[in-house]
RNA sequence: GCGGGUGUGGCGGAAUGGUAGACGCGAAGGUCUCAAACACCUUUUCCGCAAGGAGUGUCGGUUCGAGUCCGACCACCCGCACCA
C-alpha cells in the first residue's frame, strides 16, 4: 500500500477485532469495570451524523477506558417501539413489525463499518417479544407492589378521525390528517405513581455528582417542589356540596391584593355548572379545543368566564371575591382553583384589565425602580385608579396608594430585594421570599385559615397509549372480576402479527379475536387490556437489561451486581428531563421489586448530554415564490456564495439541525465511501465541544482526511527510514509526553475537541523535528495509541506498520513520564495598570522579590514608567506580572 | 407563557480571575512542478506605514487585573409530560 487507503484498512481491522473477540463484556473481578452507554437509536432505517457523533462519543470512552485496564461493557440495542412504524404501516401497508425489522438490520449494517467497539451478541430490540414480556412481568409486580393506578386523564382527541392524537400529532390545535380542531377529553388511563416519589427524586438529585448542573436544575424545577397556603373560601350563590372552595398559593403574603378567584374548566364545580347553563357549557367546551400541552394551554389567549357566584375573603367576610372559570388554571396542579393578585403577577393583571377587576397593591413600588420609571415604560405615575372604599377592616385592612403605578404592567418583587407591603400582615414587612411567605403561612394559620403544605409540580407518569406498535399492557377486564392482571405463566401477552390499519385508531381495539381471553381469576370471558405502553417505558429500563440481556427474568442478579451502575451514560440534551427522570423512578421500581440491587437507585452514575449535528441550508423558490429546498451534494459552495449545477444561485441559510424536510443532511454512508470511517469519526469529534452543536462542513471533512493521511505517511517513511539517534531525540520526547498528559486529561474530561488539537501539535512536532527514526518510531506508535479511541482503524494500521505488538486495541493507555513534563524556565508577560507591555523570561524557581527586582530592571516598564514609582507590585508566580502605578 | 442553555476573528473554536484568539478551516504570498493536483514554508482579530489604539452580544458593577464573577437587558437554540 502506498497511500492511506480506508477502504481497505478500514474492514481488515473490523475483522481482525471480531476475530479476536476484542469487545466482548467479560465480567472479570480481577480488573474494575465500566459501563459506557449511549442512548440507544430509534430505527428509523438510516443513521445519520447525530448517531454518529453520539456512538463516537461513547466509543472513545469505551476503548480508552479499556486501554486503561477495565472490564467494560459497551452494549447496543434499539428503541423499536413507536409511532412510525404504524405511519409507514398506514402509508404503505407494511406491518409495523417488518418495517421495523428490516430497519434494524438497515441501521446494523450501516453502524458496523464504524468500527465502533460495541458488544453485540447483547444487541435486543425492545419489541422483542423476549424483552416486552419481562417488561410486562415488571409491571405485574408493580402492580403488586402500589406502584401502578388507574385515573382518569386528558388527552388530545380527534373528533373526525375519532381516535387519540398524539402532541406532535396536533398541529395549530388540530389534528394532523383529519384537520379537525382538536379537542381534549378524559379517558382511564394506566399511571405509575411517580408523584409518590417526587420528594425522594428530588432530594438525590443533589447526590448525581457526575451530571451537568444544567440538567440537575431542570429536573429539579421539573419536580418542582412548592411550598405554599392552602385554605378554603366560603363561597355564596354556589350549588349544593360546594360550600367551600379549596385554593393553592404560593404567594399567601399577597392574599389582601386578592380581586378575584378563578377554576380550571377541569374542576368539579365547573362541571357541576355546565350541566345546568348553557352558557357555561359553551364556554367550557371553547376551552377544551386544542391541544393538551402545557404550552398551548399557557400560550393560548387567557380567557374567563364569570359563573356569578362569589367567595368571601378569609379575612373579611363581608368582601366577597367573583369567581371565574378560565382557561389558564390546571386541574393538576395544586386543587385546580386560584385566587388573582392583578398587582403582582402579569397573568392575573391582563385578566384583570380584560375582566374590569381591581387593582390592588401589595408592595410598595419602590421610587428608584429600574424599568418603572423609564419614560417608555407601561408604568404610568399620574394614572389613578377608583377603587370602592371596602369600609373598616381592622388591623389587616388594606389601604391604598394615592395613586395607582400599575396600568399594565404587574410589579413583581425582585428576588433578594427588600420590598415594603402596604398591605400585609403585622410582622412581615420589609422581606421578601421564603421568610415573608413563611411568616404569611404562620400568620394565616394562626388566624384559621387554611395550612402550610408542600405539592410538586411533578404528575404521575401516565403509561397507557391507545396505539398499536407498543408493550400490551398485560391486564384482561373481566365483567364478574373488574380488572385482573394476566398471569405470570401467559407472559409475554404478544401483539397479533395480523393487525389492520384500514381504519383510525388503535387496531388492537378493531381485532376480531386478539382482545378475547378468559378471566385468570374465574375463567370467564374477559377481554384483553388494548391499550399499550408508552415508549418512554421501554427506554427506562434498557441499560439494566444489556447486563444480562437473554436472562428469563427482567435482570439477572449476580450480573446487575458486577455491571451496575452505567458509569458513563451519553445521549442528547432533549432527554435531560423525561427519560432520565422515568429511568430514575424506574431503576427505583426495579429495586423496590427485587429486580435491581439497592445501589442502583440512581442508575447513571455520570452523563454527558451531547449537542446536535447541524448543516447550512440550500434553499431556492419556486415560480410561486415557495421554498425549494437541495441536498448539500447538489450545491457546489465558494466565497462569492453558492449555486447549483446550471448556475442557479442558492440562498444559503444559517447551520441548522440536519432534517429530512430542509434536505440539509450529509448521509455517513456517502462519507464512509468517500473518506472513510476513521475520517467521519475524526471530524465529528474535532471541531467542537462535545456539549454543543457541531457544524458539518465539506471542508471540515476534506481537512479530517489530509490529516489522516498525513499521519498514514509520516508512519510510512519513519517504517522505512534507517539512522542513528539524534540530538532532537530528546525534545520530541518531551513533546510526546506532553501529548500523553495532554490528550488523557482531554479525553477523560469529554474535552475531545482539545484532546484533538494536542494531537495535532503532536504530529506537527512528529513532521518538524529532527529526531532519529527509532525515536520518531517510537513517538508515531504512542500517537497511535493515543489516537486509537478517535480512529480505531487507522491506529491499528500504524502501530502494526511500525513494530507494535498485538493490537493497538488492547495495548496499555501511555502514561506520561513526569520528569519530562517539567518545563525550567518560563516567560513572564508584564502588564501596567492591568495593560501588558511586555515580557520576561526568568527560571521557573525564581523568588518573587528577584522577579521584582528583574521587572523594575526592564527596558521597555522603564520607559512606561516614566520615572514614577510603582504603587504595588503583583507577581502571580508562574503567570504574569503587574505594575500598579 | 414557563424552565434550561448559548453568544469570542471571515468560519468552528481555545483560554484554573492572570499574555484573548491554542488547534483547525478559509484566505493571501512563496517553494516544488512543463503545468496542475498533492506536499511543504510564511502571513493572517480589526484600525494604523509605524509608534500606538480598539476588541470576547449590549449597558452597568466588583477587582491590581474580567471572555471568565455579580446585576439588568438583547438575540438565538432546546424542553414543556402522547415524537423519540
Amino acid at each position: 500500500m502506498s497511500r492511506y487507503d480506508p477502504a481497505t484498512l478500514e474492514p481488515k481491522w473490523q475483522s481482525a477485532w471480531e476475530g479476536a473477540g476484542v469487545f466482548a463484556a467479560r465480567a472479570d473481578p480481577s480488573k474494575p469495570k465500566y459501563y459506557v452507554l449511549e442512548m440507544f437509536p430509534y430505527p428509523s432505517g438510516r443513521i445519520h451524523m447525530g448517531h454518529v457523533r453520539n456512538y463516537t462519543m461513547g466509543d472513545v470512552v469505551a476503548r480508552t477506558k479499556a486501554m486503561q485496564g477495565h472490564a467494560v461493557l459497551h452494549p447496543m440495542g434499539w428503541d423499536a417501539f413507536g409511532l412510525p412504524a404504524e405511519n409507514a404501516a398506514v402509508e404503505r401497508g407494511i406491518s409495523p413489525r417488518d418495517w421495523t425489522y428490516r430497519n434494524i438490520a438497515d441501521m446494523r449494517a450501516q453502524m458496523k463499518p464504524l468500527g465502533f467497539s460495541i458488544d453485540w451478541s447483547r444487541e435486543f430490540a425492545t419489541c422483542d417479544p423476549e424483552y416486552y414480556g419481562q417488561q410486562q412481568a415488571m409491571f405485574l409486580d408493580m402492580l403488586k407492589a402500589g406502584l401502578v393506578t388507574r385515573k382518569s386523564a386528558v388527552v388530545n382527541w380527534d373528533p373526525v378521525d375519532m381516535t387519540v392524537l398524539a402532541n406532535e400529532q396536533v398541529i395549530d390545535g388540530k389534528g394532523w390528517r383529519s384537520g379537525a380542531p382538536v379537542e381534549r377529553r378524559e379517558l382511564t388511563q394506566w399511571f405509575f405513581r411517580i408523584s409518590d416519589m417526587a420528594g425522594e427524586l428530588l432530594d438525590a438529585i443533589d447526590g448525581l455528582k457526575g451530571w451537568p448542573d444544567k440538567v440537575r436544575l431542570m429536573q429539579q424545577n421539573w419536580i418542582g417542589r412548592s411550598r405554599g397556603l392552602q385554605f378554603a373560601f366560603g363561597t355564596v350563590g354556589a350549588p349544593d356540596g360546594f360550600d367551600r372552595l379549596e385554593v393553592y398559593t404560593t404567594r399567601p403574603d399577597t392574599l389582601l391584593g386578592a380581586s378575584f378567584a378563578a377554576i380550571s374548566p377541569d374542576h368539579p364545580l365547573a362541571k357541576q355548572l355546565e350541566r345546568h347553563d348553557p352558557a357555561v357549557a359553551a364556554f367550557v367546551a371553547e376551552c377544551r379545543r386544542g391541544g393538551t400541552s402545557e404550552e398551548a394551554i399557557e400560550t393560548a389567549e387567557k380567557r374567563g368566564y364569570d359563573t356569578g357566584i362569589r367567595v368571601r375573603h378569609p379575612f373579611d367576610e363581608a368582601w366577597e371575591l367573583p369567581v371565574y372559570i378560565a382557561n389558564f388554571v390546571l386541574m393538576d396542579y395544586g386543587t385546580g382553583a386560584i385566587f388573582g393578585v392583578p398587582a403582582h403577577d402579569q397573568r392575573d393583571l391582563d385578566f384583570a384589565r380584560k375582566y374590569g377587576l381591581p387593582v390592588i397593591q401589595v408592595f410598595r413600588i419602590p421610587e428608584a425602580s429600574h424599568d418603572h420609571d423609564r419614560p417608555d415604560s407601561d408604568f404610568a405615575t399620574s394614572s389613578w385608579i377608583e377603587i370602592e372604599d371596602r369600609g373598616q377592616w381592622g388591623e389587616d385592612r388594606p389601604t391604598y396608594e394615592l395613586y395607582q403605578r400599575i396600568v399594565n404592567v404587574a410589579f413583581v418583587p425582585p428576588k433578594n430585594e427588600e420590598v415594603e407591603y402596604i398591605n400585609g400582615f403585622a410582622g412581615i414587612d420589609f422581606q421578601t421570599g421564603e421568610a415573608a411567605i413563611d411568616a404569611a403561612i404562620e400568620a394565616c394559620e394562626a388566624r384559621g385559615v387554611g395550612r402550610g403544605v408542600t405539592k410538586f409540580r411533578l404528575r404521575d407518569w401516565g403509561l397507557s397509549r391507545q396505539r398499536f406498535w407498543g408493550c400490551p399492557i398485560p391486564v384482561v377486564h373481566c365483567a364478574a372480576c373488574g380488572v385482573v392482571p394476566e398471569r405470570r405463566e401467559n407472559l409475554p401477552v404478544r401483539l397479533p402479527d395480523d393487525p389492520s390499519f384500514e381504519r383510525p385508531g388503535n387496531p388492537l381495539d378493531h381485532h376480531p379475536t386478539w382482545a378475547t381471553t378468559t378471566c385468570p381469576a374465574c375463567n370467564g370471558p374477559a377481554r384483553r387490556e388494548t391499550d399499550t405502553m408508552d415508549t418512554f417505558v421501554d427506554s427506562s429500563w434498557y441499560f439494566a437489561r444489556f447486563t444480562a440481556p437473554h436472562a428469563a427474568t427482567p435482570t439477572d442478579p449476580a450480573e446487575a451486581a458486577y455491571w451496575m451502575n452505567v458509569d458513563q451514560y451519553i445521549g442528547g440534551v432533549e432527554h435531560a428531563i423525561l427519560h432520565l427522570l422515568y429511568s430514575r423512578f424506574f431503576a427505583r421500581a426495579m429495586v423496590a421489586t427485587g429486580h435491581l440491587p439497592a445501589t442502583a437507585k440512581e442508575p447513571f452514575d455520570a452523563l454527558f448530554t451531547q449537542g446536535m449535528v447541524t448543516h447550512e441550508i440550500y434553499q431556492t423558490r419556486d415560480a410561486a415564490g415557495r421554498p425549494v429546498y437541495h441536498l448539500p451534494e447538489e450545491v457546489t459552495r465558494s466565497d462569492a456564495g453558492a449555486s447549483l449545477q446550471d448556475g442557479t444561485a442558492v440562498e444559503v441559510i444559517p447551520s441548522a439541525k440536519m432534517s429530512k424536510s430542509k434536505k440539509n443532511v450529509v448521509d455517513p454512508m456517502a462519507i464512509i465511501s468517500q473518506f472513510g470511517a476513521d475520517c467521519a469519526r475524526w471530524f465529528v469529534m474535532s471541531d467542537s465541544p462535545p456539549e454543543r452543536d457541531v457544524e458539518w462542513t465539506a471542508s471540515g471533512a476534506e481537512a479530517a482526511f489530509k490529516h489522516l493521511s498525513r499521519v498514514w505517511r509520516l508512519a510510512d517513511e519513519a517504517s522505512r527510514a534507517e539512522g542513528p539517534a539524534m540530538p532532537d531525540d530528546a525534545a520530541l520526547a518531551r513533546a510526546v509526553a506532553r501529548a500523553v498528559a495532554d490528550v488523557t486529561t482531554g479525553i477523560e474530561g469529554f474535552a475531545f475537541n482539545k484532546a484533538i488539537a494536542k494531537l495535532y501539535e503532536l504530529s506537527n512536532a512528529i513532521a518538524r523535528s529532527d529526531a532519529g527514526p527509532d525515536a520518531r518510531r517510537a513517538a508515531l506508535r504512542i500517537m497511535a495509541q493515543l489516537m486509537s479511541p478517535m480512529v480505531p482503524h487507522l491506529a491499528e494500521e500504524v502501530w502494526a506498520m511500525l513494530g507494535g505488538a498485538g493490537l493497538v486495541a488492547q495495548s496499555p493507555w501511555p502514561v506520561a513520564d513526569p520528569s519530562l513534563l517539567v518545563e525550567d524556565s518560563v516567560v513572564l508577560p508584564i502588564q501596567i495598570n492591568g495593560k501588558r507591555r511586555a515580557e520576561i523570561s526568568v527560571p521557573m524557581a525564581m523568588g518573587a522579590a528577584e522577579i521584582e527586582a528583574r521587572v523594575l530592571a526592564d527596558e521597555t516598564v522603564q520607559r512606561f514608567l516614566d520615572g514614577q514609582v510603582p504603587k504595588k507590585l503583583i507577581v502571580v508566580p508562574g503567570r504574569i506580572v503587574n505594575v500598579v502605578v
